[in-house]
DNA sequence: TGAAAATGATAGTAAAGCTATCTTAAAAAA
DNA sequence: TTTTTTAAGATAGCTTTACTATCATTTTCA
């Protein structure tokens, strides 16, 4: 008997709360692993079906499409991450210690697990990074970003931008940087594994060590006085 | 009679050169056109096809799929901001100078137009913005590289990681500092337009001023000694 | 235990993503 | 100029994807 914990995602995301069910869990899970495994591109809810002994039609009682189904994925991860952060940098004062903090939190945020049994936050990290950025990179955006359906990640970048506020309140890019670290982390570390010459910075048996460095690096003289 | 440009790219990456046929060029400026109009996922060859009054079937002469007419795009797009750099800083010797030119160039590149007259520069610049990042994000990005499908990015990133390295030797990260420029230019020009919340920066009637003032503010903390 | 809700089974449709073949038109070689 | 090669158009067809609809069967829980 494990705690169950349930993340507060948009209800727009789904037609059916997927966490609330053996079946929606089966479908979180398995479509982690038939993503991370396959690619975005090539996931389809009928793969998905066969793999889960379901069908389409189940599927589709829980999810409009595969695009509101990694919506889905990269709002869980980021609050995930949020969660993190929170927990991570409970009664830490100073705000330059908070944002090292931050920065390791989310580069190594497979890690540190403090998992839920149906989602493996390691791969549904490798799928915010192969594929996250295909969350908002659609003609929707502007319906669904009025849905409420990208909050999770503004909330996020808010959290992370009041920190660099804090650290100098006359930097005058908080929320580009905050956005920026998450998006730099997600690229130098599948940049290492594709296209390394697209880098300076090797990830070797996911090993973000480096990641990590350069980011500590970059935010320290961005904001230094 | 017009002067002739013609972008030397990875012949992997299409069927038959379309920059060398009427029916080719068409492609190559219908494809932009429908592609920023109705987004990449809902672009097909089929209705390219009707819009320039050919068939599926010679489309798919030219290209094997949508995918890669889209990295020839993108390439297109790398290949000619790196002639726009090239141009910009002939005769430039100050790197600092060169980076500031550089940044200019890739940031309000469509407005410098050294025009192509079937490629329209400023819609091919937001597909770059909204879908280039999906060039690269696929199941097949280890396979088409080793193709050299992604040449054309990573010269226009050593190019950059030179001079940056010019202006300071000790900088450790200069590719990464090059490709985030381009990947934050895009995606900050995105974020404005779409999710004002990620950014602190606003792009007004396409003045994209602030997203390259961050940039030199970027570049310079970074790199001061 | 009985009604309501969730799931499964099955079928079907439109469009996407191709491939094949044949004919006609245009360009290049002879 | 005539022949021959090459490119493009027309048409057809096939598989997969992305869905919707309907009905039967479980499961839940009041």
């Amino acid at each position: 008997m494990s705690i169950e914990i349930k993340m507060s995602l948009n209800d727009g995301l789904y037609l059916r709360e997927p966490q609330d069910s053996k079946l929606g869990r089966n479908i979180i899970q398995s479509s982690i692993l038939l993503i991370d495994e396959f690619g975005f591109e090539s996931f389809t809810f009928k793969k998905l079906a066969d793999r889960i002994n379901s069908t389409e039609a189940s599927i589709y009682r829980y999810f409009e499409n595969k695009h509101l189904l990694l919506l889905f994925l990269v709002n869980w991860y980021w609050e995930w991450v949020h969660y993190l952060i929170h927990f991570n940098t409970m009664n830490v004062e100073d705000p330059r210690k908070k944002l090292k903090i931050i920065i390791h939190s989310f580069v190594s945020a497979s890690k540190d697990n403090p998992s839920v049994d149906y989602v493996n936050e390691s791969k549904l990290h490798n799928i915010v990074i192969s594929e996250g950025g295909k969350a908002y990179h659609t003609k929707d955006v502007d319906d669904e970003n009025s849905k409420g359906f990208f909050l999770s990640y503004k909330n996020l970048a808010t959290t992370v931008s009041i920190v660099i506020s804090e650290i100098n309140s006359d930097f005058k890019y908080p929320f580009a940087l905050a956005t920026n670290l998450f998006e730099m982390s997600n690229n130098h570390i599948y940049f290492a594994k594709h296209l390394p010459k697209l880098t300076d910075i090797s990830v070797k048996e996911n090993d973000v060590n480096e990641v990590e460095n350069m980011l500590n690096y970059f935010t320290d003289k961005l904001l230094a006085d």
